[in-house]
DNA sequence: CATGAATGAGCGTTCATTCAT
DNA sequence: CATGAATGAACGCTCATTCAT
């Protein structure tokens, strides 16, 4: 092969490339195993997911898998991670922006709408977390209400501004999140709206009735 | 052994009475599995939860069960459908009722909030109906299509009667459809808000941004 | 079939024997299975024995055995409990018989070493209890001490008796128990001394330095 | 490849000394594997060590217990040769000084309640050599018999030269080993006995009835 | 109608061992 | 000489389902 060639030009350079190189074979395997993972979880549900599935479809053989996760319900944990990423970066994107309550909601909700759009933001609203062990569900949940808090707080900066007709601010924030997570239940790939085209659709649909634009 | 005698004064009376009794009998029981089940269901997860923990809480034996389900998925299945019925409900109360469409949606609205604050209306939208096999999974989700298709169905006759402003159909239904199903997610038997002040609610701040109040 | 016909009659005499006839036949297996069990561990060790082979034994398959014994540990544990009554049988035996300190130990010797002879006997010996969880293994300690500690009463009760030279008690006590429990390492079912030989010769020899016979 | 390069410049001043510091630094290292794992068998049971767990002790990883040992079984079986050359050298010490048999059969106990004191020798009796396969098996069982030959012979030499009692010298010499090898069962490294006066105690008790003290 | 017993299929996990690097 | 990765084999255990009683 070409390898005893490539291998002495890195040796002389950087002696650790091979090392980093390591690192990072080893970090796209893993994101490899979670992109698989998190398909087939979507597709049959975690617990009728058995590894030797996600196994396969890798080309490598189940204890392999241990190679790169504690256990199965880690790799849930590192899924919901990547979703839970996702929706956080929006929420921490449109609170660095300025902008009045109201044009932050609407930031949030397009947001966590093309969350749903992706397999790991759909895991947030389709997995179900009961399958995890109490702690790993604790720190889930702790995600999950961050953005519930985000939304709120939107909403109530939103109402001080003035951008916001008052209204039951806890209602309304489950009103939202509602309807957007349920785009995770009906979002196609193929469909005839991509994702950004719902995305401000919602922004503006789920921000109608409340936005004061007296 | 001593059934035969007991059973015997009965059937001079009225020969048809003990049929109707073991039938009624047989319901009852039916019921009471389904109510067993669906809360277990809903508290782990329908793969995570054993039919032999569904036989103990009612104080059987599991195979005692197969006298009443052929197998556990027709026990999910028979979940679904009372759920399904309490929507479904809400749906004809309002199609025969007289009224414009902003007033029907509303009224579905109630009816399906109201519908997703009890056991079988939250295992609509909680349990995965991916566990189901292909056959009881299209009949389920037939179902679901038709609430859907009540919702969209409203709000067109409303864009229709002029009580709804124009506004994409499917988006919309989708977005109350979504903030409702959410209900099952987060609501509590103890919470502060009582269902109907939930659904009442819900009725009203879900059609806001479309109610033509001109 | 006869059913019909044999049920009839012992309905009448006795209307829980099939119950019984029931219990008695589930205990009949629980038995098999153990003898079955701590032969093979005595055979390979408890870690190497799998539960497929001590199904295979019984021609049945190994989800069987979990009808009779929640897990394998609890299979061990129970060999223990009854390896563990016939030592405790002699010791209490012993208790209750008159007599002075040596004659009393030497029963206990007796005793023991016929223990020894047996598989379930055995076991206790050959079979380390660090396999077992720690409150299981707590227990068994519990019952090796009880033992230990009847030979060090005996011991210290023929001192102040008299019938036994003064000694350091607890020294002596594991001198003779370490004796009697390598008998579990090196009897053999066909050997030229019957069990009840050893015991006897046991009897005399391991009290030989210790008696006073003056 | 490069190695024979490397070597060239120590081989004109001392050809042999890269060789022996290599084959040192190799059997210490072997004999730090020895430590670790002797010690965690005693603690945790062969089956239930993984070769992990050594690697771990001794900050390197699994694949590299293979440079110095071919498998699991070898480490076991070097454990055990330990620990026989401990109660061996008793043994040939024992036969190589004058006096009668009853002196000799004390200096053995003395040897062996010593061997049991320490981890390699406890692993004699404690590790079952059931896990090995059968010819390491015969090995280790022949190191076994020998010492309870050296024990026969020391006792028939007694009783021949009139030191000790004439007894059933095979019942005596497995009373005699068995009580000795359950010290390692019960020895405590911060006992209040030292190994070493449990060893004299032992060798005074365990021929407290043989002795011919006329 | 209900039960105890049994089964077959499957799953998550562990581990000694091998191998390319 | 050491490592990370991978594998094959096995194991304990669970569970929906069946069946004789």
């Amino acid at each position: 092969m070409t390898r005893s060639k490539s291998r002495k030009v890195p040796d002389i350079t950087s002696p650790w490339e091979p090392f980093e190189d390591r690192r990072r074979a080893r970090d796209i395997k893993r994101e490899a195993v979670l992109r698989v993972a998190v398909h087939l979880f979507l597709e049959q549900g975690y617990d009728r997911t058995s590894l030797n599935e996600v196994a396969e479809r890798l080309n490598i053989t189940k204890p392999a898998l241990y190679n790169y996760f504690a256990n199965k319900e880690e790799i849930l944990v590192e899924c919901y991670s990547l979703g839970q990423e996702l929706s956080e970066g929006a929420l921490t994107r449109m609170r660095e922006q300025d902008g009045d309550g109201l044009f932050r909601l609407r930031g949030l909700i397009r947001g966590h709408a093309l969350t749903m759009a992706q397999d790991f933001g759909q895991c947030l609203v389709r997995i179900d977390d009961r399958v995890l062990s109490p702690e790993a569900r604790r720190e889930v949940r702790a995600g999950k209400r961050l953005i519930d808090a985000g939304f709120r707080a939107f909403i109530s900066e939103g109402i001080a501004d003035g951008s916001i007709r008052p209204c039951d601010v806890k209602l309304t924030a489950f009103a939202i999140a509602g309807a957007l997570n349920w785009i995770g239940h009906w979002i196609q790939p193929d469909g005839d709206r991509s994702p950004e085209q719902i995305a401000d659709e919602m922004a503006l649909r789920l921000t109608e009735g409340i936005a004061n634009t007296a």
